[in-house]
DNA sequence: CGGGATATTGACTCTTATCAATGCCCGTGG
DNA sequence: CCACGGGCATTGATAAGAGTCAATATCCCG
């Protein structure tokens, strides 16, 4: 079970929770909110709904998870951060969502109050956070519809798609998540997400080289059925 | 706090009544941003998916809701924006949902340009509106929750929850907008909303002295059974 | 190689959608 | 003032899509 000793450097983290991992980024005294780099095995918590919070993150290498959860543990993820992506706003002093690493990952975290009193470049910072949020919204609307309105089929179909278009190719993709985690991510239940994929298949439009690896065999037909 | 007063102050600036409702915001000074009063009637669109972006708005009465559509018309309402509210902000020139006016409704529209130029106090206002937008992104997120992971009459009670939290009596409950509205914001069909006041009704957690006028007979109650 | 986690597939259930009929308001005009 | 009409809402019967439960199958990873 504890299969995955843990890479990484400095602030290198165990993945199971059980051993509670310092996660908050003691910068080794960084003036001007200078990121601190952090690494975070498969499934490591970055932060948790609640917790308190003060950094905002960017995806370096890996990918991200951010999620909230119901009292009785049905779960809703609701983005999936690729590197270059930034995570972890709020507008208060809580995280609201969790974030974990979906495989080995590392981040930098950035001081959310060094990023705001960074003196005169601190207002260019401020409008380009903004926009990263504005653009959040976007997603996080497109994404409403997508659960509010679409089939299962449409909805795996968009998935695809989405992903395909944050990936260097633009014919194989390799999703980093198991299925739960695409479930999760698209409202449905892992079989469902299972027998979509089969569907797909069957249509002609992916080809499976494994769970985890998916030729994009016709885009365009893809998409068509993404709506 | 700096951030407050000024974009407070700003956007009280006066307000002008022109009247005609051409939907362009033809600012007549369009020194500082003043903010241009418009009146829609019901269902009346402020701006359409599609359209060219530039103005933010605020809710002076009335209710607003935001949607996108799919080819097919399908669509989901991503929010209902209250008096006070603000909305329409978009990371590019372009309008990525629809607002329209859901009952007779007055906003005030506001030029991006002028907010994020408008001198000294500009900084403050932008902080401002990175404040709503992540509240914005927050709330889509439990959006996202709701409609990825809970049933039709939890919906519906985290729904009415929601809108007495945004209203000023917390016992009755005036609900502007109709079965089909309140659908597709919730991810149903108006008949499975309406059922399900059916049945909230039932459970004795709620009175309906009309189907817009809400009496909520056990507020805790609708709590404990909205998650 | 072997074993646990992950994924697929099947049989069946259940929630919500769909289709359809009826009822209820409310505003308008006779 | 009442009757009419149209939009809105409720209710019912049935269907369809996704969920649940369960039995393999496959893939990594050690």
């Amino acid at each position: 079970m504890l299969t995955q000793s843990a890479v990484t450097q400095s602030f290198h983290l165990h993945r199971h929770p059980s051993f509670p991992p310092s996660r908050k980024p003691v910068a080794p005294d960084s003036l001007h909110s200078a990121g601190v780099s952090m690494s975070f095995g498969r499934n490591a918590e970055i932060y948790a709904e609640g917790e308190a919070s003060g950094y905002v993150y960017k995806v370096v290498s890996g990918v991200v998870r951010v999620s909230n959860l119901l009292p009785d543990g049905r779960r809703q993820i609701s983005a999936f951060h690729m590197p270059g992506d930034m995570f972890g706003f709020e507008s208060d002093e809580v995280h609201h969502a969790s974030a974990e690493a979906v495989v080995p990952t590392k981040v930098i975290a950035y001081k959310w109050q060094g990023l705001l009193s960074a003196g005169p470049q601190s207002n260019g910072v401020v409008r380009e956070l903004l926009r990263l949020t504005m653009i959040g919204l976007r997603q996080s609307r497109e994404h409403l519809l997508l659960l509010g309105r679409k089939n299962a089929l449409e909805r795996l179909a968009a998935f695809l798609l989405d992903m395909t278009g944050r990936s260097d190719s633009k014919v194989v993709l390799d999703l980093a998540m198991p299925r739960h985690d695409i479930a999760d991510y698209l409202g449905l239940t892992l079989e469902t997400v299972s027998r979509m994929f089969a569907e797909l298949k069957d249509l002609g439009t992916i080809k499976l080289e494994s769970a985890r690896r998916v030729h994009l065999l016709d885009p365009a037909k893809l998409k068509s059925m993404s709506a």
